[in-house]
DNA sequence: ATAAGTAGTGAATCATTATTCATTCTTTGT
DNA sequence: ACAAAGAATGAATAATGATTCACTACTTAT
């Protein structure tokens, strides 16, 4: 026999659909899912358009692989907010925060995970990254509604209502029509706009004005 | 001379458009945008696919009026119920009552005015959309503080939210993964689903669990 | 060095639809 | 009836990009 697989191959392989990846990443955070055509994605990384298919089954596999890992990201930054100590109330606050905050940090990619048009494949894993958000809402209003610090409610229900009211208020700052309207180079983190929307979730929440 | 566009003429014009664009709308409420190629509305109106750019400059333009005419339907009847007699919570949540249950009864047309991919243009009309359903609650809710039944806040933000909270708890239902999981011959009014966002929205407005 | 097997290449192909436009058909005024 | 103008037609074209695949280049084991 001859030719056989060996590590340093493997190696090589998995850094190529790793560049792969980034670059697609990249180009969806500069210009969108619109903007990442196979054959710029194959210049950015250096190989032929061929190749792109040698690591991906189509265009809309890469893609879905992309939002989930982008998407992935998002929801550990949310997570992180509510993993921590204290008062739930207070978590979820932070939480909401976080969600809004870092869309505005980078808007393009949080357009294009929020509400760009997608294939139906893409649309899949939103669909699911929705739901990813709305089940750690949900799941820190269930402690609440145990502990008592939150009113008895369908936390179902409440959670799916969090991501909405969230991803509507963002959606007119952050479509591609607004671009460069809010300066994503903000380094203060108190953007009045963030602060009403979660006055709202959390009266919707609490029943309490804060 | 000769040819002179007439009356008769001018109405049979008038009916191919209306006719294309009934057509349009059909497809659409049967099969999402997506669906809604020229050659096949073409087929349905009875005309050649040639025709239909006699009326419309190109398919978003089409797809665009249709857009706003399905869009104004809904907004429409949104306004009537903020325009009965009584009290502004009363009715701003029978406006939310309206918009939930007309989106399940007809569940494609509004998976389609919600969340189907489509085009730029199309996509731009469905802002314009958003923006209508919450510059009515706006206008709701402003009445609202006015009159004390509804505590100060910033209404455009809330509306927003509102809107929002909505569309997120439809999309899923509406999906087409979905498709006929609920049973659009509901004649009853009162889906659990449908209590339980507006529980949720009415003490984001209100601070009130009712 | 050689052979066998695998990865990479990218121009060519395919697929999908919207759109065009040369031609035909209708309407209207004389 | 005829000519002028417009409307309708729909097969052919265009445009866009994803995907293929025959070929080349590279890796490995002997």
């Amino acid at each position: 026999m001859a030719y056989r697989e060996t590590e340093k191959m493997r190696n090589r392989k998995a850094e190529a659909r790793r560049r792969i990846i980034e670059c697609t990443y990249g180009c969806v955070a500069g210009g969108g899912f619109r903007s990442a055509q196979i054959t710029r994605i194959a210049a950015c990384a250096g190989v032929a358009t061929g190749t792109i298919y040698r690591h991906f089954e189509s265009k809309e596999h890469l893609f879905a692989e992309v939002f989930r890992i982008a998407t992935q990201r998002e929801v550990d930054k949310v997570a992180e907010a509510l993993a921590t100590e204290g008062n739930v109330v207070t978590r979820l606050e932070t939480a909401l925060r976080q969600f809004a905050d870092r869309a505005l940090r980078g808007p393009v990619m949080a357009w294009s995970l929020i509400a760009e048009p997608v294939d139906p494949k893409v649309e899949e894993e939103r669909l699911k990254f929705r739901r990813a958000y709305a089940q750690l809402f949900e799941q820190a209003i269930r402690e609440g509604i145990e502990e008592d610090s939150v009113p008895d409610q369908d936390a179902r229900q409440s959670s799916t209502c969090l991501v909405g009211a969230i991803a509507e208020s963002l959606v007119g700052p952050l479509s591609p029509a607004q671009a460069g309207a809010t300066e994503p180079a903000e380094t203060n983190d108190h953007d009045p706009l963030v602060d009403s929307i979660i006055c709202f979730c959390m009266q919707g929440l609490t029943g309490t004005r804060r």
